[in-house]
RNA sequence: CGGGGAGUAGCGCAGCUUGGUAAGCGCGCCUGCCUUGGGAGCAGGAGGUCACCGGUUCAAAUCCGGUCUCCCCGACCA
């Protein structure tokens, strides 16, 4: 009979239906909501301060690696998205367009953003002028819009919150050593902040950006087995600067144009958190850009407000000064069990409980939202503990997804068998490929799975084996997975 | 964009086949009492333009047409 009342209240387990668990989850622990427009969505107070720990933890490491933060217009004229023909043939399908201010029609259709190179680079043509101005290293912060066709919260949204850098140099190589030092800022932010491992590496000429060079990418195994791309840097190569005439007088007084990047994570980040880490009970955030890290919980038994409460205070306010993100639950409508289901559904790392006994005793007991595990600790080290705790916390989460990822990281050179794990097993797929699309297109429509990455092998380390698909000799060995 | 499913209280649903009696259930919410170490109990109470627009009818949550939104599976997509 109590098993009945509970399943009212709970959430679809992850195992059942994972897409009715994500949307669940996020809807029941507050995370965003559905707007009132198709594909668009309110990201809640609970959500947003992950945004806001993703942005000032990502920020500063775009800071401190010499960028400066910027501000683009969010509505670009009609001809500047159509210099570039890869780019507006790439965007042209999703792009949002205003045509009237006010009632008057414009002469000229505004695109609403669907990424910023090309206003970026008609200001950049204005700005740079010789050597000397390069690079140009600028960040910026902003919401962009893309008319997509099937949305989900945070995977795919119709507007989304994004960080884009776009930065221009003197030649190729420093384009192309600012692309891949962006990409392992990504992967360390990624893996030490969020505790998501990444796999990394180029994008196949399939699936990089429109109107880039090379797009590389890194990408993560959801706990559903697909993966999903967590970020991508791009280097633009001359494409964008010779269509917007950005040029600078080089060292030799050549005149030439500038080699351009562009690098971006987004809002799709909170996605991967909830599907990467998340189980039937919920939400589980790593402590690092958890909304709250800590949360106390009075066993209010007796006459607790006089005999509990206060120390549970004191707890809050000292964690408080020691820079941890604390919330004491002291709502009286609620019994002590339905607080511990609460606050792990909504992925609070650890749970601190003190009631009578451990008053007597001088301690509390601490709850791992992991591992579940409970231990006693003396107030005395309360102070010394939490953030400890919070670190290893931080630690084994990612470890445990490494294992998960690992556990589901196949290598097969056995299209037969390439196909049986794609249909059973799924997960991320090893395998040689000889470089040709038609060999990706056909594994595409066979499997379902697309190449995601691959990955960036040094020549002395690389071997020669036969293609998945054709047979023929090649040293590419490619990361293949269904996707989102 | 194609195929399928759904929209009734904050959430999950029943009612629709056969139009009228009935806007109903569980959870949540409010008030009070009592409880509180893993989603307590009792009593009382509030809450609905039945997604929206139009049509048929004496009468529509229920029948018909259209629109919007969400979910699932494809196609497409940094």
């Amino acid at each position: 009979m109590t098993e009945d009342k509970r399943f009212v209240t709970k959430i679809t387990p992850k195992s059942k239906d994972f897409s009715k668990w994500y949307t669940e989850v996020i809807r029941t622990a507050e995370l965003a909501d559905y707007a009132p427009v198709k594909g668009m969505m309110v990201i809640r107070p609970y959500g947003y301060t992950i945004w806001e720990k993703i942005q000032e933890l990502l920020d500063k490491r775009i800071k401190e690696s010499g960028h400066s933060n910027a501000y683009f217009p969010l509505f670009i004229p009609e001809s500047f998205l159509q210099k570039e023909t890869e780019h507006v043939k790439g965007f042209s399908p999703e792009v949002a367009w205003v045509t009237h201010g006010g009632e008057e029609e414009l002469e000229e259709r505004l695109a609403v953003r669907p990424t910023s190179e090309a206003v970026i680079g008609n200001m950049y043509s204005k700005w740079i002028n010789s050597w000397r101005d390069l690079p140009v290293l600028i960040n910026q912060w902003s919401n962009i819009v893309r008319w997509e066709k099937v949305t989900r919260p945070f995977l795919r949204t119709t507007e989304f919150l994004w960080q884009e850098g776009h930065t221009a140099h003197e030649n190729y190589e420093q384009a192309q050593k600012e692309t891949l030092q962006i990409l392992s800022m990504y992967q360390e932010f990624v893996e030490k902040e969020l505790s998501i491992p990444v796999i990394s590496g180029k994008k196949t000429d399939r699936e990089k950006f429109a109107g880039a060079l090379a797009t590389y990418t890194i990408e993560a195994l959801m706990s559903d087995k697909k993966a999903l791309q967590m970020g991508t840097s791009h280097n633009l190569g001359q494409h964008f600067s010779k269509v917007f005439n950005i040029r600078f007088e080089d060292r030799n007084q050549n005149l030439q144009h500038v080699y351009q990047t562009s690098w971006g994570v987004s809002t799709r980040l909170i996605g991967a958190l909830v599907m990467a880490h998340g189980d039937d009970s919920g939400l589980q955030f790593p402590p690092r850009v958890a909304p709250v890290q800590v949360v106390i919980v009075p066993i209010s038994k007796g006459n607790w407000k006089e005999n509990i409460l206060p120390t549970a205070q004191k707890m809050e306010s000292q964690l408080k000064n020691s820079g941890v993100r604390v919330k004491l639950d002291d709502r009286e409508e609620f019994t002590p069990g339905w607080k511990f289901s609460q606050w792990e559904m909504k992925g609070v790392p650890l749970r601190l409980e003190i009631g009578p006994k451990d008053i007597e005793k001088n301690q509390l007991i601490a709850v791992r939202r992991d591992t579940r595990e409970k231990e006693s600790v003396p107030f005395d080290s309360l102070i010394d503990k939490v953030p400890h705790l919070l670190k290893d916390i931080q630690k084994s989460m990612f470890e445990e997804a490494l294992k998960f990822q690992k556990s589901n990281t196949y290598q097969t050179e056995d299209y037969q068998e390439f196909k049986s794990i794609m249909d059973s097993k799924k997960g991320l797929v090893k395998a040689y490929w000889c470089g040709n699309s038609q060999c990706e297109e056909k594994i595409k429509d066979e499997t379902m799975a697309t190449i995601r990455a691959v990955p960036l092998i040094p020549q002395e380390k690389r071997s020669s084996k036969k293609c998945i698909c054709c047979g023929a000799q090649t040293d590419t060995l490619a990361y293949f997975a269904k996707a989102y």
